[in-house]
DNA sequence: AGCCGAATTTGATCTGAGTCAATCGGCTGC
DNA sequence: GCAGCCGATTGACTCAGATCAAATTCGGCT
């Protein structure tokens, strides 16, 4: 054993072989940066639908997602629930203006997060305009996918939301892993639906339509797209 | 004379008298700063129903809006149309990643805007991370509006989208012009019903209900809250 | 003032998605 | 192996909001 070894590892090192590297707020920062960098953050796991943060707590760290899926939402005082999107490994999650975070989120499966508390990593970024920039090109990003998503729920009907979904959430895997017609669904029937506005009967309605159709074909923990032209005509009408 | 015009203060050409001056992103830049940066953009008119840009456009420059309403939308190719928001004085507009603006704006009633060829205007920013963290700050604002429309959109039934836009519309024309139970709408019913994700009827039928309860009463241009409480109450629910 | 076209309101009816209510199926633990 | 559970599916029925169709009101123009 050597002298001074760790049973855990303090925090760092681990930018070097981080699988979101070049996609998260990270990929805008030099190496020797890096190495200050990785000493803010921490590892931390959250098992299957543990809560990463909630709605109105008061803002004490910013998280980038490494591994797994996070669904982000809110709740309506009589537990109407509208998911206002899925967070997958290289987003970032913790901006706000108020001190408070403005949704809740929580770990659909295993999820790993690195963990920047919220003071050292305002002073980091001060001087820092590139890493600025590049959270503000990632809060760019998301405020155009919620204007399409504003589209979505306020006017595309039921097949046409579904339809969209599967397309976009393949998007967003094929971006991570690479291009497969098996596109994994980790969240339930329930998340899709707060997440597109219907009711749950609606979503497995409509999916076993589609696979009646036979565009998809319904696979435990997913579906595979059969027929995707057909899915983006339906997606477009 | 409009009664309910949404002006802010005649505007002159210079950024010392120019209303917005506080809140817009200008707030951010010093004395001296502000001299060089007025020098950058120039002001611009646009009529009523007037398009200032449209989606899918080359973004060629960036707005900040001085006088008047815009309304902010999308279009599917069928010709439904969702509005992503309305814009009022001090509204930052713009802001992509692509390159192209990613909704359409138009003017609703005469609008002045101070419109920033995007170049310089890129340029002016690079070394002045304190304009670029007020850019930053409206982006994460804009973002958590959104976060609150689509609840709206996805959960929320039309009396309460039509109480909860009343109850926002006037909070903010409240933070540009003073308390007031006058509620201005200078959109149309049309507008209204796109940005709620409901129709013209539906939205007609919602405003003479909350008439005939005796908790607003519509008026030419807009409509006074007689019973704020009840409003809220409505919104909630 | 009087006419025209557009925006809004109102009414009648329809329908897509919600609600309520059984199953079904796959896992877990015994 | 099977009892119990939880998520998903399916079916019957309902209803909020859409659609279709007139009025009605308003603003602009001569």
């Amino acid at each position: 054993m050597k002298p001074f070894a760790v049973t855990s590892e303090p925090n760092g090192h681990f930018c070097d072989d981080c699988a979101v590297r070049g996609a998260a707020v990270c990929s805008s920062l030099d190496a020797a940066e890096l190495r200050e960098f990785e000493h803010l953050g921490r590892r931390v796991h959250f098992g299957s639908g543990e809560t990463v943060f909630s709605e109105e707590d008061i803002t004490t760290s910013f998280y980038n997602v490494l591994e797994g899926v996070m669904r982000l939402y809110k709740l309506l005082p009589d537990g109407r629930r509208q998911i206002v999107g899925f967070a997958l490994p290289g987003d970032f999650l913790g901006m706000n203006l108020s001190g408070r975070h403005n949704f809740s989120a929580d770990a659909i499966g295993a999820v790993n997060v690195c963990q920047f508390p919220k003071g050292p990593f305002g002073r980091f970024i001060e001087g820092r305009p590139q890493l600025l920039r590049r959270i503000n090109e990632l809060a760019i990003r998301e405020l155009s996918q919620a204007r399409d998503h504003m589209v979505l729920l306020g006017r595309r009907s039921a097949d046409e939301k579904v339809a969209t979904f599967l397309l976009g959430w393949r998007e967003r895997l094929v971006s991570l892993m690479g291009l497969s017609d098996m596109v994994a669904l980790p969240m339930s029937r329930q998340d899709i639906a707060d997440y597109l506005g219907l009711t749950i009967e609606t979503v497995s309605r409509t999916f076993t339509k589609l696979e009646r159709l036979g565009v998809i074909e319904i696979i435990h923990g997913g579906i595979t797209l059969l027929d995707p032209a057909r899915v983006e005509a339906m997606a477009a009408a």
